[in-house]
DNA sequence: GCCGTTTTCGGCCCGACTGTTTTCAGTCG
């Protein structure tokens, strides 16, 4: 069992918990080590194994290590379950509906009998919700708005979750001696930013022993087909994983054609069908004299051998979206991708003087341990007062300490930055003459997200106009899987942006990944440069730099279009003009 | 439930806003 399922148990007792109505430091607790557990970088399980003591993780006590190890030697968790008994299990899916909390579910189940999203939909369709104390017409109709959107998002991981089980799956199965080659094809290759299930590609000695080898991994769940060459599991993170075993002479071919995308293969195959060729999962087939013969076998062990028998170049998986990539491949113009090599900062995160878990010291260490030149300390402003945001006086005696850090580490260079809150009027939550202090000035959204379109758009324009800013961070202000964008009009934004020498982040957090490789493109059309930040919470979120990359190159970015891939000099000059 | 301790119990993130109420739940990170 990975970190990222025991974290999930962790939160689903808090959150019958906090429905039972227990003591919210409890609740809290349980939320507290649910974060500890998802975001540690050793699995729990090693731990377990090799008797390191779990209650050393901070807020991770004697009953919570005790909950883990039975977690993971049960699989199953006593508290979970005796608590299952006294509110049913699937209230907690109706707690994630925006306007549902534990309190108004427990409601809706002890007035309506209500336990699944199916049973609330119906009952508010039927206008039984709005009748409730408590409960009004608006309720009523985002709830309904919520269960779409809702619907919408089932059955697809987040990529980061993916990966979560994806890699220890991996390393499992790279571990026995009878595979020699083991590749992930499908959206996960092309690093889209969910996926929904996974593609996993062999060449074995031994067939079956890597078939038995998959179907008894620990976290297998369930064996949904067994063949001699296919299998199709499902973990119990409720992730599909096929494996396919692979003849070595088609290899490549079976790995770019289970890549897709479905939209890029098409537009391969019928290129090769004007070259009388013809592309399969098992090889580049040159047409046999009289048509109905088999014909040779031109092409597919290696991948780039598949795309060089119809004279392309070999092609980027994050690119194979059918965006234009086969024309440019064919005009020798496919963009040099950026690469994490090419990232000399970070510009955006946080410390301990908003609601960063570590000091500027501590995240400055992280930065260097990563090779940066620079990075951008960027604390919260004001208005976020439960993040503990800065107001001026807070704001000058960081910059006290920040000049002390800079002092004892020459080896990199700290700037002043402030994520500023962009108000509901368009107003920056930081007087100007602070502003103009700062080496460098995000501005985000982090309130009325449900503004009328118009008004958004005037707020954020608003924002962008200020010769202050910088950088508009996480635009659409999406959370992949929870929350939807904002409605406003990107497309005048980003020519707002372009106007000022705004910079658009594309923030990295795989939680956010905003903006979007679409957007990104069209920014990118719109002359505009991109900025690739963590938004990093704690030193570990640096590491999450790469989610950032895989999105922009999704994007067809390169160095010159990301700032903070440039040395520290024009970085300092492009921050400054305006 | 965790933490820290002046060791066996008290404290645990400050607020502003909306919708639906007339005191509160939910949201923002």
């Amino acid at each position: 069992m990975e970190n990222l399922e025991i974290s999930r148990v962790l939160e689903d007792v808090a959150a019958l918990l906090e429905i039972q109505g227990a003591n919210p430091f409890r609740i809290r607790a349980y939320q507290n080590a649910a974060r500890v557990v998802e975001s540690h970088s050793t699995p729990l399980k090693r731990m377990v194994q090799e008797e390191t003591d779990l209650t050393e993780l901070p807020g991770i006590g004697k009953g919570i290590a005790a909950d883990i190890t039975q977690l993971l030697s049960e699989g199953k968790l006593g508290t979970l379950e005796e608590l299952a008994e006294t509110v049913p299990l699937s209230l907690i899916e109706l707690t994630r509906l925006p306007g549902v909390g534990a309190k108004r579910a427990r409601k809706l189940w002890d007035e309506l009998g209500i336990e699944t999203i199916d049973q609330l939909e119906e009952a508010a369709a039927a206008g039984d919700v709005a009748a409730l104390a408590g409960f009004g017409a608006k309720s009523q109709e985002k709830i309904l708005r919520g269960i779409e959107a809702h619907r919408r998002r089932i059955g697809r991981f987040k990529l980061s979750d993916a990966d979560q089980y994806v890699e220890p799956l991996l390393a499992h199965l790279r571990a026995l001696p009878a595979v020699q080659r083991l590749e992930v094809a499908g959206s996960y290759r092309r690093r889209r930013e969910t996926v929904g299930d996974i593609d996993l590609l062999a060449i074995a000695t031994e067939p079956q022993e890597v078939v038995e080898g998959f179907t008894s991994y620990p976290d297998v769940k369930s064996v949904e087909l067994a063949g001699d060459t296919k299998v199709t599991v499902v973990l119990r993170s409720g992730l599909q994983v096929d494996l396919r075993i692979l003849l070595p002479e088609s290899y490549g071919a079976a790995l770019q054609y289970f890549s897709g995308s479905k939209e890029h293969n098409v537009k391969l195959r019928k290129r090769a069908v004007a070259q009388g060729l013809s592309i399969s999962e098992y090889g580049v087939i040159r047409a046999g004299e009289g048509g109905g013969e088999r014909g040779e076998l031109v092409a597919g062990r290696e991948e780039a051998d598949v795309y060089e028998a119809v004279g392309l170049p070999w092609i980027a998986p994050e690119l194979r979206e059918d965006r234009g990539e086969i024309e440019a491949a064919l005009a020798g113009e496919l963009p040099q991708l950026i690469s994490l090599e090419d990232i000399r900062g970070d510009l955006q995160m946080h410390s301990t003087w908003s609601d960063g878990k570590q000091s500027i010291e501590e995240m400055l260490e992280g930065c260097v341990a990563r090779g940066y030149e620079y990075f951008a300390m960027t604390d919260h402003s004001k208005a976020l007062a439960m993040t503990g945001g800065l107001d001026a006086a807070k704001l000058r005696k960081q910059w006290e300490e920040i000049a002390e850090v800079q002092e004892r580490h020459p080896e990199i260079r700290i700037l002043r930055g402030m994520e500023v809150d962009i108000l509901a009027d368009g107003e920056l939550d930081l007087e100007d003459e602070m502003l103009a202090e700062l080496d460098v000035v995000l501005v985000s959204v982090h309130s009325r997200f449900d503004l009328p379109h118009a008004q958004q758009t005037e707020r954020i324009l608003e924002a962008v106009r200020h010769p202050a800013v910088n950088i508009l961070a996480h635009p659409t202000g999406r959370l992949i899987n929870r929350r939807d964008e904002m409605s406003f009009d990107l497309e005048e934004v980003l020519r707002c942006a372009a106007e000022h020498e705004v910079v658009v982040e594309l923030n990295a957090h795989p939680d956010r990944l905003d903006l979007r490789d679409s957007h990104l493109i069209r920014a990118r059309e719109l002359g505009l440069e991109v900025v690739i930040s963590t938004d990093a919470h704690r030193v570990d979120d640096l590491a999450l730099m790469r989610y950032g990359v895989e999105q922009a190159r999704r994007a067809w970015l390169t160095p010159n279009d990301v700032i903070n891939a440039y040395p520290l000099k024009r970085l300092l000059e492009t921050l400054s003009r305006g």
